[in-house]
DNA sequence: GTGTATATCTCGGGG
DNA sequence: CCCCGAGGTATACAC
């Protein structure tokens, strides 16, 4: 990685063209070629940017970076404070817990979490627009389609909704119960689930996960 | 601006819980606090970062960063290979064209573009839920409401219809057509589109500010 | 502050 | 390869 801090103009034509006036600034150089321009401020996002793959082309007067869409990146070097290379070699990456995918393993093994009796048939039922996360049945055998979302929003409501339009249309689903599961619900999601009449459910993830844990015990 | 290279491992723990094993990082301190660990490739994005506001603690086993929402980030140091501080200043900031903006204004001036013998109402039309980018009257006189982005998703389409629920209630503007503009428009959009009545146009935005530079080459 | 819409979103998965 | 969905999305802006 090298780290190149100069005081510099930035150009990037592509998608959008974006301009940057003379300041100095961290050019940010990584192995597989991605060239991120910092300021001291701002979140992680830098100001300017250009993803592997490109091609980078350097020259006294700064440098210009190319990548295959045709998109440029021009960076104009006026003073350079400090360059330095160090070597930080391959990263063994990421581990994450928390993020939908485990909330969807544990209702699936926790049906009942989102309703008295409930059973699951299937996860990632598969309609013409995506899959529905969960397929469940209910006490009386009705079919209960399952949107699952960390953060129950709009979006997750009206998802659910196109869902459950498909659905609808197998003869042997229909009626089918939509059921929107979430660690937290905005309100906004509530008014708009309650007028298409899907039922919302917020799950303690932290629970479920003990549930899980307490039943690995018992064996 | 910071820049401390060192062997570390990194555990987040807020919204979901992330953990980096050893590795030789960069880890990013901006002048507002906010820290970033970046590897040597994947794009701009961190693997492991904490925005401003936060609280950061250091000691010679590494730094802890803590935010008001009580989210904690942890950098256990190992081995420091270089750590440098450089002053940047205020940076003057992004000038940016091309965004979805630019695109209403030029569709504003040429609602032709959308459909032949269409005229404009008015920009950002507002509804109780929310402005509709252009509201329009075709040659017969009809309302036609136009939702812009630069790439058309399923999201465009229900904001669509969303905004178009609220229109047809108003008895100067019912029945009112939806159009969805974009540069481009995906495959599922299109589908969703269909359904609902929705007319999808995709916008040439080259040749569009080509008709409004060649406007003004007129005067 | 919450709510809404945008983004050169980034990133990962599936066909 | 593109399409699609999720994100600790971040960010700006209106209310």
């Amino acid at each position: 990685m090298r780290l190149l801090v100069a005081r510099c103009r930035v150009d990037y034509e592509g998608r959008l063209s974006a301009h940057l006036p003379s300041a100095v600034r961290l050019v940010m150089i990584k192995a597989d070629g991605c060239v991120a321009v910092h300021a001291d401020g701002g979140a992680y996002k830098p100001l300017n940017w250009m993803n592997a793959p490109n091609t980078l082309t350097e020259s006294d007067a700064g440098l210009v970076v190319t990548n295959p869409q045709g998109e440029t990146l021009h960076i104009t070097l006026e003073e350079v404070v400090d360059d330095r290379t160090v070597e930080l070699g391959e990263d063994p990456g990421l581990h994450k817990d928390g993020v939908e995918a485990h909330l969807q393993e544990l209702l699936a093994a926790h049906p009942d979490a989102l309703g008295d009796g409930l059973e699951l048939v299937r996860r990632e039922h598969p309609t013409d627009i995506g899959p529905v996360d969960l397929l469940c049945r209910d006490a009386e055998g009705a079919a209960v389609a399952v949107e699952i979302k960390r953060r129950g929003e709009i979006a997750g409501v009206e998802q659910l909704v196109r869902y459950l339009e498909r659905l609808e249309r197998d003869p042997l689903l229909t009626p089918v119960r939509g059921v929107l599961a979430a660690q937290r619900i905005k309100p906004q999601a509530r008014v708009l689930a309650a007028e298409r009449g899907i039922d919302c459910v917020e799950v303690d993830y932290d629970a479920l996960r003990g549930r899980a844990s307490d039943e690995l015990r018992l064996f």
